[in-house]
DNA sequence: ATCATGACTCCGA
DNA sequence: ATCGGAGCCATGA
């Protein structure tokens, strides 16, 4: 609450129009959205989504193909691992899934406009 | 207002 | 394939 709405609002726009039985990663939802791969304010404002929520949030899952919130032994996990299959997404036992099969708009390689300093 | 953490991602070793 | 470090923004105390 109190967050900035348009930023929460376009991840969830950018959620919903996700189609069924697809998935896609946060990076490529943030990359969509216009906020250039922050992807961690795409799990973030996920995390303020509460119960009855309209958005599809368990097609949205890491970059490594696998469910963020399961690894993070979350409850909500097991739902979002249900939720996949049942929309026919084949859920590996480690919590990982073919974003090669079932990925939505994935970006395949990375299209930086800026170089990112990095460490080392 | 500041500090620390986080449903992330990328690159180098 | 695995580990670690750096960067972004929002949330909570």
């Amino acid at each position: 609450m109190t967050a900035a709405k348009t930023t929460h609002e376009r991840i969830y726009a950018m959620v919903r129009k996700i189609p069924r039985g697809r998935v896609t990663t946060y990076g490529t939802i943030a990359r969509l959205a216009g906020f250039g791969g922050q992807a961690r304010l795409v799990g973030y404002a996920l995390s303020a989504l509460r119960d009855g929520t309209t958005v599809p949030w368990h097609r949205v899952i890491n970059a490594q193909g696998r469910l963020s919130l399961e690894l993070a032994a979350s409850s909500s996990g097991t739902t979002q691992r249900l939720r996949l299959e049942a929309e026919g997404v084949k859920v590996d036992a480690g919590s990982r899934v073919s974003l090669t099969r079932f990925g939505w708009r994935i970006a395949e390689k990375t299209k930086p406009k800026t170089k990112r300093s990095r460490a080392s």
